[in-house]
DNA sequence: CTCGCACCTCAACCTTCGTTGAGGTCAAGC
DNA sequence: GCTTGACCTCAACGAAGGTTGAGGTGCGAG
């Protein structure tokens, strides 16, 4: 019993926070928005499973990165809803990011190169710079917060 | 004659617009927000010098990376005022910047090298995981849009 | 039993990065 | 001389990602 207690027991959100380093109403508002879920207890208090610390986890990786909380929580309902995810539910989601994080990286590395031998240079040809046309654009999108990820191209 | 005017022509925003790929309504934010800055003529329509297009596209460069305006009109704020900057005042922020993105591409490629051996791993433990608890926090900041900089630690 | 802390909800507010729109000016072409 | 298009200003709105605060409940310790 005792064991089981141990392995089952639920968080807190305060426990959550502290151990996320997220703050409490950033858990709020991460299941509000189907981020994560909860279950309540007899009081109406949310408690947490373990799996809980994996999904923030990855939650905090994607926002480190820049790429918009919609994205992530596309992403992570690709886990299976009502059981505890398994390590193969995760790998798959993990090679996906990894493609992300090549391209985000690589796309980083275009843009130093860029940066350097083009604002560096001195070169007048600013029609013909890759950096201010790109082939692929690095296009900001719309209104409202700009996110980093490639998107559909500028409106006007 | 023809030669000098071809030479120090300016340009209207519609015409910057149109070279830079961004919109009016972001130049004239831009130029609000102290990033960039025009002359005005006559009918008080702003008139812009070849060197904006180089500015503009510094300022693109650093929204793709996802560096908050704030910063980067710090950045630009080092380039000389009152004269068109040179080679060398470029330069000097290009290689700040190379570092910048040095810094930025590290930490990407470190965050997909642990979300392949962490995430995707199957290990529960996450209180010693680099990527929950790394040591140098990727914590993301106070409220508001989050920026991608290391920054301050979270308030709390 | 009551203090105090952690929890609950809901609404309002905040920042960043712009866009949209209303109301007005200027210059060129028909 | 009138219309058309590019420009001007200023204010309001909008999305993303939360924080803050008011008002109320739950629970363990003393």
């Amino acid at each position: 019993m005792t064991t089981e207690e141990e392995l089952f027991r639920d968080w807190s959100v305060g426990q959550v926070a502290e151990r996320s380093g997220l703050s409490v109403s950033a858990l709020h508002f991460y299941e509000r928005e189907g981020l994560i879920s909860s279950t309540r207890n007899e009081g109406n208090q949310r408690r947490f499973g373990r799996a809980i610390l994996r999904r923030l986890a990855f939650v905090r990786a994607a926002q480190a990165v820049g790429i918009p909380l919609a994205d992530v929580r596309a992403a992570l309902d690709s886990l299976p809803q009502q059981r505890t995810p398994r390590e193969d539910d995760w790998s798959v989601l993990a090679e996906g990011w990894r493609d992300l994080l090549d391209a985000r990286i690589e796309l980083l590395e275009r843009l130093r190169d860029d940066l350097t031998t083009c604002i560096g240079c001195g070169c007048l040809s600013f029609e013909r710079c890759k950096l201010v046309n790109p082939a692929d654009r690095l296009a900001v999108e719309g209104p409202g917060a700009r996110r980093l990820l490639p998107g559909s191209p500028r409106p006007e």
